[in-house]
DNA sequence: ATCATCCATCGAAGAACGTCAATATAGACA
DNA sequence: TGTCTATATTGACGTTCTTCGATGGATGAT
């Protein structure tokens, strides 16, 4: 039995004022990683990161590159870019004393995908 | 001249490590109404309202429809729905003492647009 | 070996956020 | 008018987030 069949089942009284529910809703546990991913993209400078990474020729960018038009330091710089890995939009390697982030081929397009199924 | 070329050509130093840009990135103000939008999804509660009130046959949901299912106060839900309707993803209308909620359409799509310019 | 450079991590300060209880508002009904 | 119900707003509290300076680790150059 479907949660949203359920839902009505265990409250008619509130039946009054609504309308019966068509397909099924997301559970708590996807609807708490979904939303962790758009938090990963809430944020102004992330998504200033993502553009400019995106930008480059070759999809790679070094922390130096992103510290003087983002005008922040360099730790906060390195604490953003952290998050946007952890989510799973960039990757980093590392060559010599520079490390190099690049967008993870179609991440941005999965989130893209999330939205149709909400 | 494109912001990309500018930044090039102001910070020769730097080119040691970095690639050239390939086109425009997006401005702080863009980003900021970027963000904005993701904010408003950045957050687990409000992906299960949106999941819930799309689950509707008619797409139409009232706050005593969402209380119970998402255990949170009534103020708190309140709270959410405002945020998701400033964000433009909702419409509330009244009738009675009732306030219908739902979905703007294409609302959705639109963001995944987004994604796709960034 | 020493020094300089690039980057990550740590710790702290201030702002923003999520949540609730209490209160306010507005409509329905007697 | 007065009461009841559904929702919005306010004020407060604890948590999380953004940011920075200071520090540490690792690599390249002299």
């Amino acid at each position: 039995m479907p949660v949203a069949e359920l839902l009505r089942a265990t409250d008619v009284s509130a039946a009054a004022c609504c309308s019966p529910l068509s397909k099924e809703t997301i559970s708590a546990a996807d609807a708490e990683s979904v939303a962790r991913t758009f938090k990963a993209l809430g944020d102004p400078t992330r998504v200033r990161i993502l553009s400019i990474v995106a930008s480059h020729a070759d999809q790679e960018t070094c922390v130096c590159d992103l510290q003087e038009p983002l005008e922040l330091s360099q730790p906060t710089v390195s604490h953003h870019l952290k998050i946007l890995m952890d989510a799973g939009f960039l990757t980093r390697s590392k060559r010599g004393t520079w490390a190099y982030y690049a967008l993870v081929p179609g991440s941005l397009d999965s989130v893209a995908g999330v939205l149709s199924t909400v």
